[in-house]
DNA sequence: GGCCAGGTGTAAA
DNA sequence: TTTACACATGGC
């Protein structure tokens, strides 16, 4: 097991720091975040696809559940039997049909509204949620309510074992991306929060298309 | 046809 | 604490 103080992983380090993130290759994520469409977004794409997330939100949109207007959009969740035919594209439609709308019915009995849900929430009470675990808790946390905190996945994984190193704890794998995440400060006024996201997509897009270590150093 | 996708909860050993 | 499995559609 490698882990950050490993020879190889400094190494690694050192040319992922001089990485320029918020240029060249890779978008930003959620454009128009924040937004309670990223607490449907973190759930819908659990195990799925973004594109089919893609399509169960525009149905949502289309049957006037979701808009641009997030306490309405929360309103009108809450107060769903079901969304189930909605989001069948994204799969796992039973479940995310409930787990959703329980989540907004607590975001209601809890905060009362979606701005004060952003404000004060904890990643202890995300995580108290049916159908909300670490990774859907720090997007939530990151592109939806700013937070200083990274999303780690199955991308960011695979990306460090494919370099020989192997953390596969959550926690741990999350500290490794945010030390590297943190030393883009140099960025200075693009907040940190941002710089998280940022990257985390970043990692995403790179891993899909199976680009090696150089290609994304390059881009 | 089989495998995988920006996971999570539950049950059993 | 670890492992196995269900959940379900859609793209390649």
């Amino acid at each position: 097991m490698n882990n950050i103080g490993d020879i190889d992983s400094m190494w690694l380090l050192e040319r992922l720091k001089g990485l320029d993130l918020l240029r060249g290759f890779g978008e930003w994520w959620w454009e128009g975040a924040p937004s309670f469409l990223v607490v449907c977004g973190a759930v819908l794409v659990q195990n799925s696809r973004w594109e089919a997330v893609q399509a169960s939100l525009n149905n949502l949109k289309t049957a006037h559940i979701l808009s641009d207007d997030d306490e309405q959009s929360l309103d009108n969740l809450s107060k769903c039997a079901s969304i189930e035919s909605f989001i069948t594209p994204s799969g796992l439609y039973r479940q995310k049909s409930a787990r959703l709308i329980a989540i907004a019915r607590a975001i209601v009995a809890d905060f009362g509204s979606f701005g004060a849900f952003r404000s004060e929430v904890s990643r202890e009470w995300l995580l108290a949620q049916k159908g909300i675990g670490k990774e859907s808790a720090d997007s939530i946390l990151n592109y939806a309510c700013e937070r200083e905190i990274m999303v780690v996945d199955r991308y960011s994984y695979k990306l460090l074992c494919g370099l020989g190193i192997e953390i596969e704890e959550y926690e741990e794998l999350q500290a490794w991306f945010m030390d590297l995440g943190d030393t883009q400060r140099l960025y200075g006024e693009i907040k940190l929060a941002k710089i998280y996201a940022r990257y985390h997509g970043k990692i995403v897009e790179f891993s899909k298309r199976k680009m090696s270590l150089d290609t994304l150093i390059a881009h």
